[in-house]
This record gives C-alpha cells, structure tokens and sequence, in this order.
DNA sequence: GCACAGTTTGCAATCGTTTGTCGTCAGCCG
DNA sequence: CGGCTGACGACAAACGATTGCAAACTGTGC
C-alpha cells in the first residue's frame, strides 16, 4: 500500500536478469529472441511481484498510447450508444482503450476536448460530429493522427469515413409511401450542414420528382423533436406547396435560406396537406407525430409517417414507427476497424464505406386516405 | 508532416531560455516563479511552433494520466447514457478524461478492461457496474487508484458510492398504488445480486407490510424486458400469493431461492392475480406490459404497472410509464466529481450518497378495477 | 584446440517532461 | 564601497520502459 508498485527493474531483480532481458521476456514478439526457460522465470517473478507494465513509459517510448479519441455530439442521443459500443468492441479486441467525449455540436468544446485528447496522445481519431465543411475536420485530418469519420461525412473528399446510404435510405422510404399510393409527401429535413441531413434531402427529391409525385420540404434546425414538430405544423398547416422541380444535385443539395431556423422551398400556398411525411431521422418523427395527434390527425389513415434509424423502443409506439434501420452497430465497429488498421498501414488511401439501410414497415405508414381530388 | 512534432526543447530554444524555464512558464501555477516577460516571450514560442505538450512524458513525471476510467455493463442500455454524460461533463470541467468500456456483466471481460486500463494508468475507476458482492470490486478497492461506484453499489461497507435511495423509492411506488385503491400488489424484483435489485425489493416489501397488503414477486435474471415478460406471465397467470408476512431486512433482504433464472417466494396458489405490478425498473415494466396486452388486461383499467428510472421515452409509450425518476445525469456527475475530490485528498473517508428519487405519475396507474371481492 | 556461427543476454541511450537545488546578478542599505 | 537579500533562471536527475548494438557464451567442424 505505502510502497510503490513494482517496476521492470524488480522484476528483472527477482528474476536474476537484466531489464531488457525482463522486457523482452515480458513481450510477447520479443519474448522468442530468449530462451524459454529465461521467459519462464521472468514471467513467474513478474506474477509473484504482482508486476503491472506501466503504460506511461511505455508509450512515451514507443510513440503509442493504445488510446483512440471519439467525439460524439451527446451520448445522450439514442442513436449513438449502439455506434459507440461497437467501437468500444472492436478497439478492445485489439487491446486499444476508448477515449469518449460530448462535444454538443459546439465548436469551442470539440476543440477543447480535441486538445485534451491530443496531448494525451491518443493514437486516433473517431469523430461523430463532422458537418459538411467542417474546419475542425479538415485541420485534424491534416494532424498527427489518423482520423475516421463516423455516421456523418464532409462534403470535402479524401475523407476516411463510414456512413449510412443516406441517399438510398431516402429513396426507400419514398418509394415504400408511393407504393402505398401516397402522391404528395413532405420532407422534414435535417440541418443541411451534415452529410445525413442534406444527403437524405437529395434521396428524397430525387425519389419523389423521378417517381412524379408533389412534395415540399422544410428544414429543422436541429435533429429533436422540438425541431421535428415546429417544421411539421407548418408542413401540416395546409401549407404543403406543390414542388415538382425539385431535383437537386444528387448528394449535394444547396443550402435554402433559413426562416428563423426552419425554412421553406416554396412560400406557403393554400395547397392539399401531404398524405405523408418522411423525416430525416427519427426523433424528428416524433415531433410530427406530436403536431399530427395535436391537429387531430390521426396516424396512420390520416397521415404515414417514416422516420430514420430505427433507434431503440420506436417499434413501442403507438403507433410503431416506420423506418429505416442503420446498422448503428456496425457503423461504430467497422469505423474502428478502420482505424486501426490505418495505425498499420499510415499510407492507405482515403475511403469511403456506406452502409446500406433497411427499410422496417411497421404501424406508421399505410395507404393514403381516400380524397375527392 | 515528415518532422516530429516541436519538443519543449524547441520551444526553449526558440524562446532562448533553458527547458526548465520553458516548462514553468507554460504551467499556470509555476508561471509566478518566473518574469512576466520571459512567461511571455515562452508562450509566444510554444504558440509559434504549435508546440503540444507530451501527455505521455508529463504523466510519466507527475505519475497522473488525467485519465478517469469508466466500467459500465452497457452503454446501449439506455439507462446509463445520462450517467456517462454527467460523469464525462464533470471531468471535462477539471481536465480529465474519460475512458469507458462495457462488460455486459461478465466477470472475465471487466477484468480484462480494467487491466488494460490500470496499465493505462488512468488516476481513477468509475464503476457502474457492481454486484453487491463483488470480488472485482473488493480487490480495485484495496489497489492503486481510488474506486467510486455508480448506481450500484456493494453490500461490503465502507464504498465510496453515489446511488437511487433505491428502497425510498419503492416505497414511494407501493404508497402511491395504495393510494389509489390496490390492496394486492406484486413485484417484479430485479436481480438479488445487485444492490438496486434487492433494495427496491426490501423497500416493496416493507412498505407492503406496513400498510398491510397483500403482496407476491418474483426475482428477475435479469434487467430486460425478456425477464419482465418472464416473471410477468408467472405473476399473471392467477398466480399471485397472498404473503403477508414478507417483511425482509431492511436494505439487506435474503437472497430467494432461484428456480430456473426467476424464483417464487411462495409457490403459485390459486389466489386472486395481483391489481398493480412495480417493476424493479422500466426495462422490466415493458416486458410487464407485454404479457399484459398478450392476456388480454388493459393497461391501466385492469392492472396498474409502476417502472423505476424513467428511461427516455417511456412517457411516449402506450400508456405512457409511471414511474419512478431518479437522476441518472447528477449520479455520474456527482460520482466524479466525488472521485475527483479523492484525488487530492486520498485520506478521506469512505461514504454514500443516496440521490432521492421522485415519482412520475402518468397513464399507466389508475384505481384498481372495481370488483366483488 | 581453435575459429566461427548462432543464440542469449547485457549495456546504455533515449523518449519528453517536471522539479529540487544551486548560481548569478542586480539592487539596496549601512 | 562591500555584503546581503531576493528574484530569476540554469543544471541535472529522475520518471519507467524499449531497443540497437555489442559482448558473452554455446556448440560444432576441422
């Protein structure tokens, strides 16, 4: 307790050799250069002393901290345990700790914690919270360490990254409401900032305009629910416009103009209210359908709703929330393969993996209301 | 990009001043000893040369990592996101890190995660993840760095721990269902060999017992809605027994025998099937809900259903979820702020912090079906 | 019996800081 | 003018490992 832990000079002592020899007894790919019975008693005197490797020395030594930093916006948000966990399983399996932080969308903390981390010395990057020009991304890309973007991209290439099919995603989810005999849809987009908000945007416009149908769209400021519901009422409030030229450049819509945080394509028209509503991501889903049951409409004969993520306990509402699932899991995992394996092979050239969504139809979605029109 | 990044070397080169000088004018609480001037003329070197202090080397000097580590069983379960992000908030604010790993419970992969991390030299252990009699946590307590427990706590006293007043709150859920009429009330009880199981389960049957109640539960394996549903079905099916006299020790109630994962305190009898069911938590209540729905018993006109934790979204649920809400964010931020305080003073003395936890009523309590009993 | 090859092991430098101790120098008072 | 007192800043010794290189030792073949 009052005595300081053993270090490899103990147990080099103990043993009758020198450190080196010790260190390399305790090594496993130097361990071959000795002789196995020197391993051997090395390796007994380091149990009997309760021998712990002190990973401060070490790393100061060889460069490596065994340490990976990740930034995601809140923990908070039940989209990202899943992703974190499975970055978490995979930098265990290969002996690397994960360094978490919360950055709140705020730039100053990022770079705070981005600070903290590099001077820590972590061995690498995985970052959750890029937005499409990200200046935050573009210096640590140019940093010391290797770095791999998780669930949202930048718009600039070169990026190591794994993300959703946003785009895919979006036609799915179009796809399955014109199927179901919708013909005007709505859009509540996501902050046009990330890569998920602005590529499902493109999914949807290309989806809606090459299948004929009316859509509108409008913009949340943020991904909640709050945002969800203030673009819903409006969206709902008779205000849908008819939207047929609205095919964007594919995954790289330009910026609307914001009206105070939430914007409109068109200006709003006394046109038909949507039959549908597909939202950039789940918790937005939420908002709508707090504004629908709120307006007395009812979900799904009055209105289909499809969400984005599949996040936990969806499939619990009433009612259950069509959407379309992100192998959030697998995001966070093969992010973390990813990275590691650049720790190895520094020259590797830059790429991209999209993983593909799964459209879920549960209680949310069903064939549009029978009108006169 | 090819050259090393600058050394503090450099920088006192730059700055013309010897490295130690360089050293103390970069360290806020050394800066004094030196000239304004030379402080400054440092600093605009270090800013220069974007100099970037080792973390390796200074924690290999000053033995502290500024590193926390965090065992949780899983960060998908949605209970202890809030308690990482008031933990991580907490460190952030006094520049530590937070490393977090899961064990899903599992004895040998906790000890492997908290080997990696004590050879990371992290200052600290968060643990969130204690049984009440825990080998793992007995021997971290007697090692290196200060341990406090998070949520959980062991039976073993002298802990450092900031928990749920677990059985307060219980209490507060048989009070309330009491309140509106139910005189027979069950339990679904969460593991016994958890401090949150048992004490949620000492306060159930204490206060059934005071205010005289008919009362049964049953032991879950575990916290999921598989088991909810599994002892649920026992519970349901006309099983409930009358048992009068369950008053358990407080805070310490006996461990029951366990029959296949889930065990009876008094063998099914043909007794009249319980009004209300309290659930050791809400992962639990979901499963309690389930089988309700699937034997047909409205939720809340047939059987009130009381869940502890009040995990997001569970006021969205159908019905939503009374229950009881306990501060998850404040038990992690409290828990590191109390590791923290530790730090600097290694002398202090062992204590727990029970955090009260407060009833939400919502749809899913009601006064018990009128009946002619 | 010796040179040589091959295997083991020891030596010592190094990673980049922090910090106790000691010199130096200027100013001030007697 | 000399000695004393602070204030600054430099020296050098750690912190605990890893690793290139050289020494020592073992055995073998001639």
């Amino acid at each position: 307790m009052s005595d300081r832990p053993p270090r490899l000079r103990d147990v080099a002592r103990a043993a009758g050799v020198h450190v080196a020899t010790a260190s390399r007894a305790l090594n496993d790919e130097t361990a071959s250069m000795l002789s196995a019975a020197t391993v051997e008693r090395v390796r007994q005197a380091a149990e009997a002393l309760g021998y712990r490797v002190n990973g401060m020395a070490r790393a100061l030594k060889t460069r490596r901290s065994l340490a990976i930093g990740m930034l995601v916006p809140d923990i908070t948000n039940p989209f990202f345990p899943p992703v974190v966990r499975g970055a978490e399983d995979s930098l265990a399996k290969a002996g690397y700790s994960l360094v978490l932080a919360n950055t709140d969308n705020d730039d100053q903390r990022a770079r705070r914690e981005v600070r903290i981390m590099l001077e820590g010395r972590v061995d690498g990057l995985l970052l959750a919270m890029a937005r499409r020009r990200d200046p935050l991304v573009a210096e640590l890309s140019a940093g010391p360490v290797p770095v791999v973007l998780v669930n949202r991209t930048v718009d600039h290439v070169g990026a190591f990254a794994v993300v959703p099919d946003d785009h895919a995603g979006a036609v799915l989810a179009v796809e399955h409401l014109y199927e179901l005999g919708h013909r005007r849809i709505a859009h509540v987009a996501g902050p046009q900032t990330t890569s998920t908000g602005a590529r499902r945007l493109a999914g949807f416009t290309q989806a809606a305009h090459s299948l004929g149908v009316a859509m509108a769209w409008i913009e949340a400021a943020q991904f909640n629910e709050l945002e969800g519901a203030r673009a819903a009422s409006t969206l709902l409030r008779g205000a849908a416009g008819d939207h047929p030229s609205g095919g964007l450049p594919l995954g790289r819509p330009e910026r609307p103009a914001a009206v105070g945080g939430a914007s409109l394509v068109r200006p709003p028209s006394p046109q038909p209210r949507p039959t549908a509503i597909v939202a950039a991501n789940d918790l937005l889903a939420l908002g709508v359908l707090d504004v629908a049951a709120r307006q007395g409409l009812a979900c799904p004969a009055d209105l289909s709703v499809v969400g984005f993520n599949d996040m936990p306990f969806v499939d619990r509402l009433q009612p259950p929330l069509t959407t379309l699932r992100v192998a959030e899991y697998d995001l966070g995992y093969r992010a973390a393969a990813l990275l590691l394996e650049r720790l190895d092979r520094p020259e590797r050239r830059a790429e991209t993996l999209l993983l593909t969504p799964e459209l879920v139809v549960r209680g949310s979605t069903a064939p549009p209301p029978a009108t006169i029109s």
